[in-house]
DNA sequence: TGTACATCAGTGAACGCGCGTTCACTGATGTAC
DNA sequence: TGTACATCAGTGAACGCGCGTTCACTGATGTAC
């Protein structure tokens, strides 16, 4: 699979998280064990330890990355005004979901590992980079908002952000709104619009 | 403190469920142990079985308890005419964060512990009960909604459960929003008094 | 090009630990007479 | 009321297991001459 150029195996580094990624996503956050992942690269448990400092460390690399792809993923979403601010969160939140989706470890490292976000500080910046994007898109979108009324663009990033990862909790995975018979993107864009109209980003009967 | 009538211990099933609340609120979910909890307990960990048949079955026990104190703080919030319709679901969402924080070790049980629902019929009912209860107050809430615009009480009350259970997780613990400088109560208010709004319920300018 | 040496990625064995679970037991409690 | 017996809640020791981590090592790779 990975190539093996270089040293010994070659890129140990990345075959660790790329196996790392499949044991989370095979046993989910709580079964993940570093020896399993060392076994499931081919390698053994004390070779982590020439590229991470522990278990945990290598469980703080995957979330970063994740919060980077998820940085990049709302980016995208947001768009610098090549979409209509108003449509904005809508795709962002339709991003949350695929991003789940397309990168079930890394969701899970970030969000239901019960990692700690500041006990790495290249992890803490990641996430604060990805709340940062949230935050600026809420920003642009505030400005179509009657001054006045117009609620603090952290608060309603806030907002989307809460619902997006609820309805990934609740109706993404084995939890107990799971038998609601929606689709989950369903759920989300069309809470999300309901949400723009008490905006009054969007035409009442929109 | 627990009253030690009858045989031996007296109540030990009762102080096992307490002695593991205690102990899934210090070290989380993940950090659960049936030994810990019968250390806690003043107890030896196979005397665990005389009152359930494992680990699993005693965290299904405390988050089948979880669901019927949820289903019961959800029923007193809806109200039963007591309310006005509209303000149900503002008081739901409060009730959902009141129960988060009161109610710590049911609430990481219920969600965060990774048990499956489905694992065990009671705790399955239990979680039904606390669904159904949430779905007839938007259905009650859903004839104040013009017919025709109006999406299925199963849909929007999907929507608030998903924006109170996000605003839980991500502001009301050390997850990535947790610097946002809003309190969760003001966040899940705000939010939902908008998207009320938005389904047509609340007035445009309250 | 060939040889000697230094580097260091990965090995393999071992560690101490806490875990969930089992099992024969014991002794306090409840019950029958 | 008193005695003999049955029950069964909790004990204590033991188990097998997988875990994260350490350490001296070895042997493939890269480098200097």
């Amino acid at each position: 699979m990975t190539p093996k150029r270089g040293y010994h195996h070659g890129n140990l580094r990345e075959a660790l998280v790329e196996a790392a990624l499949k044991v989370i996503e095979q046993q989910g956050p709580q079964g993940f064990s570093l020896s399993d992942a060392a076994k499931s690269a081919g390698v053994t448990p004390a070779a982590v330890y020439r590229h991470f400092s522990g278990k945990e460390d290598l469980l703080a690399e995957i979330a970063r990355r994740g919060f980077e792809i998820f940085a990049a993923a709302m980016a995208a979403a947001t768009g610098d005004g090549r979409i209509a601010a108003l449509r904005t969160f809508e795709a962002t939140g339709r991003a949350y979901l695929a991003f789940a989706r397309a990168y079930p470890g890394h969701y899970m490292a970030m969000f239901e590992s019960g990692i700690s976000l500041n006990a790495n500080p290249d992890l803490a910046r990641a996430a604060d980079r990805a709340r940062a994007i949230f935050t600026r898109a809420a920003e642009a979108l505030s400005e179509h908002i009657p001054a006045g009324r117009r609620p603090p663009a952290a608060m309603f990033s806030a907002h989307i952000w809460a619902m997006s990862h609820g309805v990934v909790e609740l109706y993404s995975r084995g939890a107990p709104g799971a038998r609601v018979p929606f689709a989950p993107e369903d759920i989300l864009e069309s809470g999300i619009g309901i949400y723009l109209r008490g905006l009054g980003l969007l035409p009442p009967d929109a």
